[in-house]
DNA sequence: ATCCATCTTGACGTTAACGTAATGATGACT
DNA sequence: AGTCATCATTACGTTAACGTCAAGATGGAT
């Protein structure tokens, strides 16, 4: 039999964790390389459980949220120890704290950026409006064909 | 005389710019090798004047939102060119709207982050509250002199 | 047995966003 | 006249985060 069907599935190749993360083998591997990641090893292929599938879902957000890798390694290392010792426990708490700090201050900048494109958004609806009302059309490329169903991504 | 005294300030120097938004000349320089900025001249040196200044503004934001300059520039561009023909302000609306769809996942991303911080914050609070509540006095260095009075940058 | 896809480990290449000299001009102060 | 700070340009160096071969192992499918 092909390794095990008794459940949904109990563990990744590094190719399902790319198709479903949409990133590349390399990347895995390199975040391994840095210490992000440390998946199980079936001989010399790489094996991944849902924690480390987890662990690559809090990495690609931290990216997204602009850290390095760097960062998110420290973060992803105090998760780690969070069963460390009262005083590394009083040290990570205020580690995170200080993330949650620059994280709302990233907000507020987000919150900002999308007031000004809002208002120029608005200025040119408005433009357009009087001049073209034609190009205001909710689709605008011209004609849109289907409703954009869910694409079956082919990577 | 000094320059010019009759008003608060009317233009800037590269340095000024850079002190007041904790910045190097070097990368000023650089956005405007890059196209995102393209200051007056008094002879050789760079004038900055109010437009500039705000635009700088834009870039820095736009990077700690997590945009490359070359986004930024795209956007800065679309600003530029508010008054361009109809067709292009439509185009230009369009890429305001994708902006802002973008913006508002990444801010998503965020809270989400946030969220998940927080809760690791909690879990580590409760349990120092039972093992070492002495660990969670607000301050926790030690000894908090002052009250952190906004501390003079000098840069 | 052979082919093929997928895995592995190096190792070098690449892009973005500056940093860091090196070298020279300019205006202000002493 | 000399010193200094600040400006300029040119050019090479650096870091992060991978991309891109190269070369080899492995497990199935035909």
């Amino acid at each position: 039999m092909a390794l095990d069907l008794r459940r949904p599935e109990r563990a990744f190749t590094i190719r399902q964790l790319c198709l479903e993360f949409k990133c590349t083998p390399r990347a895995l591997r390199f975040y391994e390389d840095k210490g992000l990641l440390d998946p199980a090893r079936q001989g010399l292929n790489r094996v991944y459980s849902y924690k480390d599938r987890a662990r690559l879902q809090l990495i690609l957000r931290g990216k997204r949220v602009g850290l390095s890798l760097a960062e998110i390694r420290e973060i992803l290392q105090l998760y780690d120890k969070e069963d460390g010792g009262a005083v590394q426990n009083a040290k990570a708490l205020r580690k995170f704290k200080e993330r949650i700090v620059a994280l709302e201050q990233r907000r507020e900048d987000i919150d900002q950026a999308i007031a000004e494109l809002q208002a120029a958004s608005a200025r040119l609806e408005s433009q357009l409006a009087d001049v073209r009302p034609d190009l205001l059309a909710d689709d605008a490329v011209f004609v849109a064909p289907s409703r954009a169903t869910a694409s079956p991504r082919h990577v």
